[in-house]
This record gives C-alpha cells, sequence and structure tokens, in this order.
DNA sequence: ACAATCCCGACTGGAATGATAGGAAAGCAT
DNA sequence: ATGCTTTCCTATCATTCCAGTCGGGATTGT
C-alpha cells in the first residue's frame, strides 16, 4: 500500500546525489546512473522531466552536466513527489478526466482522508534535501565515500 | 499521489452499510450496489474477498446477505486497507518478488519513509467503522436515511 | 570537425485495474 | 423434488500504467 514508483524513487536518489555535490561541477548522467544504480536511459528520461519541471538544470557538450536548479536547502521532498506524481489525493479522482470521483462530498471517509493527506503533505513538505543530508551525516547511515 | 484502488474504496463503502445496519438482517449484495452506487458484478467479488479475510460472513438463499463477522468497534479501517492492499510500505519492494527492492538498508529516505509508515498506520489503524458512524452523526456530513 | 553529453519521441512487454459473464452451489418455501 | 433467490467460483476482456529500451538529433567545448 502507499508504493512510490521507481521514476520518483529514482528521482529522489538523483537529487540527493546532485545535493551531496552541489558546489561541485555538474554531474553527468552516467556517473549518477552509477552510483545510484540507476538505468542509465531510463534516468535520462527522469532528469529531463526534472528539468521540466523548474528542479534541476542541465548543460550539454564535453563539461556537460545536472545541477540543483535551486540550493538543496530550498528544495523539499514533497516539492518534487508532487511534481512527478501529482497533488496527495488519497481518493480516486482520476488525473485527466476531472469527472466525479468516486468519493464525493457526503462521502463518510472524507474526514479520515483529509487528515491524512494533511499529515503526509507537512511531512513531505517540511524535509529539504539538506536536511536529509545532516541527518544521514549525523546517524552515519549513508556514507558518500565521494574521492574527488 | 496515494490514491487507493477503486476496490478499496467500494469495499469500505460497503462494510460502512454493513456497519450502519449491523444489528438488522444479512444485506443483500444488489441493495449495497445500489446505495453505494457500485457495480454488482464487481461488488460481488469484493465481497468474496473480503469474506475469505474473514472481515464478513454470508448466508445464501432467499433471506441471504452479508453482515459484519465482528461488531464495528473491533474493525478499523486500516484492518481493511491492509488486507485489501498489503502492508504499509513506501518503498518500492513488489508484493510477490521478495527481492531487493529499490531502496535498500543504505537508502538515506529510509527513515522519512519510516516515520510516513508508522504516522499514516497509526491514523487507520485507531480508526474503527463504529467512529466513523459516530463523527458522522455529529457533524451530519452524511444522512444515512434507512426507512426500514 | 569531433567527441562528449544532453535531448526527444516512439516503442515494448508485463502487470495491475476495473470491470463483465456463465454457470455452480447453497438455502428456503411450497 | 422443484423452483426461486442469492451467494460463490472461474474465466475473460479492455484499458491504462509502469519500467525500461532504442535510435537518432541538438549543443557545447576543444
Amino acid at each position: 500500500m502507499f508504493h512510490f514508483s521507481s521514476r520518483s524513487l529514482y528521482a529522489l536518489r538523483a537529487l540527493y546525489e546532485l545535493a551531496l555535490c552541489e558546489q561541485g561541477p555538474p554531474m553527468k548522467i552516467a556517473f549518477i546512473a552509477q552510483r545510484q544504480k540507476i538505468p542509465t536511459r531510463f534516468l535520462e528520461g527522469i532528469l529531463a522531466q526534472l528539468k521540466r519541471g523548474g528542479i534541476v538544470e542541465s548543460r550539454r557538450g564535453v563539461e556537460g552536466g545536472y545541477h540543483l536548479a535551486r540550493r538543496s536547502q530550498y528544495l523539499t521532498i514533497g516539492e518534487v513527489l508532487r511534481f512527478l506524481e501529482g497533488p496527495v489525493d488519497f481518493t480516486n479522482s482520476q488525473k485527466k478526466g476531472k469527472k466525479d470521483s468516486i468519493s464525493g462530498p457526503t462521502d463518510p471517509f472524507n474526514g479520515l482522508w483529509q487528515k491524512l493527506e494533511k499529515t503526509v503533505e507537512t511531512a513531505i513538505d517540511e524535509m529539504t534535501f539538506r536536511d536529509l543530508i545532516e541527518f544521514n551525516e549525523r546517524t552515519g547511515q549513508y556514507i558518500p565515500n565521494y574521492i574527488i
């Protein structure tokens, strides 16, 4: 229940990688893909999408690559997830057709869904990539191991 | 993001309907389907599944129908959702193949996922169908309109 | 010119989803 | 027993989504 798509999970990890080296030169797709074990061509498409969403920027050519469009303390997990997966919504409203969803205003579960939505949104919106890096540095759960 | 399947939403609403009349005679599929605007044959399958999960019981024949297997104050939303949609899990572990999921123990997002999982689980596990009925009676958001 | 790198759109195989259909089995009345 | 009602089981189907691949085009620095 509640699974994210691989696409979103890959995107978050790629952005984390970019955040780790945000003051360095642009980072190449192939490099990110190798470090995070993401299929290269798949990651290409994901990063292109993130670029269209204004989350990353890129340069082409021999010294090209990707970098964050903003600094990591201003980029939240929630913003990325919302961009990739649409708004938080536990009911079944379809993405395209704005027709009536299964649950309407008289749905007895509306209160519960709204409470859940708010809880989750708060959690993912107050967590920035910088927070994540700091947290993992402190707990040592994730070792960057960068030799540059 | 986080949509439930129609199946689960239908199931919850059907159970809500059963809970509203839990002291009455068994309720027929066709009746529930009509009240909650659920395709009848689809609801058949859903209720059969809920029966196999020990959530409802049934009787066949002319006075047959469904009723809750337990009283509504002992049936939580969480139990139903977990039965239909599997355990709460924000990472991408596949249901069948227990192979390695995309995120491992060194995933920098593990802490966030675990926090979210716990929050959501708590919310859906402490809400029973009786709670729902009482809440909706108080706020008047949902009018049963039963004429029996 | 050339090589590195990002960029774009099409495509595919598999799985999940949202149903629908035929008929079997069970319960009850007569 | 017969027949009616209702649940129960299995199969099928169309559509959509998902993960991943592919070929080739556009940019950039040297």
